[in-house]
DNA sequence: CGCCCTGTTGGGGA
DNA sequence: ATCCCCAACAGGGC
């Protein structure tokens, strides 16, 4: 999983393996990984440098190699970073040989992660700072700074909260947590949340984010492992992918919907409707289950 | 067996 | 400013 506790328990975990190795060798398998670059480029930057730092930067692993040279990797929804040697996994695009006969590899079914290269710290800015804005774990993230983001925002706040460039981190599952914890309905217009909602919401996020970080690290202790380790991370969703199930403070169904182009759950009765909507058709009036054919009900209309 | 839908993400086009 | 579509693949339901 790519979303932020993924990526900050693999950093956590695989930091002190690669800090201070060098990186032998990099071998993409696969140049769609790279591209624009080639493998050969990419390989031709970074072989023979040290690893200095292995940090994170909203859902990107920050590699900083020696002589300022940065590989930014993006797992997108399903690359993992194993630490080996081991039995080659299917799927493997990208093979780090570090010098203490360590290896990791980048295993990615789906195709969608990404490997950037950045040449010094000012282009591994500029390329950050593009995509992502607060850390919503870091001391910038205060009530103040959330409600200006929010101020004047039509859009759902769950969209909001998925766009990167506003949060940098959080993914559809803790957005979906973080507005349960915080009771505001996903369909609400971000700018039409009172002061003391964003506030609960801001608390929200942490809270989600910091309870899968610690959930995530308790599972995975070996890195070793090539397979990497099974648990049961999602045995502690409050609601995602829980449609149907009670909601864990008052019993009502879980919902599903769709919103900002991703499955979206929630309890109506915990995290009430901002109003009675606006009816595109008749029948469009109420948050439907996506798996009703009529696709012609969006979010957007609302 | 095949078809259809879904999905932990983000960029680009509309 | 905002949203849909798409990338590429696996797995499940029918």
């Amino acid at each position: 999983m790519p979303e932020l506790p993924e990526v900050e328990t693999i950093r956590r975990h695989l930091a002190p393996h690669v800090e201070g190795r060098v990186l032998e060798r990099l071998e993409v398998l696969d140049e769609r990984w790279c591209r624009p670059l080639t493998p050969r480029q990419l390989a031709d930057a970074t072989d023979g440098r040290r690893v200095e730092r292995l940090s994170r930067r909203g859902k990107y692993l920050v590699f900083e190699l020696s002589d300022e040279v940065f590989l930014l990797v993006h797992l997108r929804m399903t690359g993992t970073l194993l630490l080996g040697p081991g039995a080659r996994p299917a799927h493997a695009r990208v093979l780090f040989t570090l010098d203490d006969g360590h290896e990791l590899v980048f295993v990615d079914p789906r195709r969608f992660g990404t490997g950037e290269l950045a040449l010094g710290a000012e282009a591994r800015d500029a390329f950050l700072a593009a995509r992502l804005g607060v850390e919503p774990l870091g001391d910038a993230f205060t009530t103040t700074h959330l409600r200006a983001l929010a101020r004047g925002v039509r859009a759902p706040i769950k969209g909001f909260l998925l766009d990167q460039k506003r949060i940098a981190g959080v993914g559809n599952i803790y957005a979906d947590e973080a507005l349960f914890r915080a009771r505001i309905h996903p369909l609400r217009p971000a700018g039409k949340l009172k002061p003391a909602q964003l506030d609960a919401l801001r608390a929200a996020v942490v809270v989600s984010l910091e309870a899968g970080i610690a959930a995530k690290g308790a599972t995975i202790d070996d890195f070793r492992d090539p397979y990497g380790v099974q648990g049961s991370f999602q045995d502690q969703f409050l609601v995602h992918t829980r449609a149907g199930e009670p909601c864990p403070n008052c019993g009502t169904h879980i919902v599903k919907i769709r919103a900002a182009g991703r499955g979206t759950y929630y309890c109506p009765k915990c995290q009430p409707a901002p109003r009675v909507r606006r009816a595109r058709a008749p029948q469009a009036a109420a948050a439907r289950p996506v798996s009703s054919p009529a696709r012609s009900a969006r979010t957007s209309s609302w």
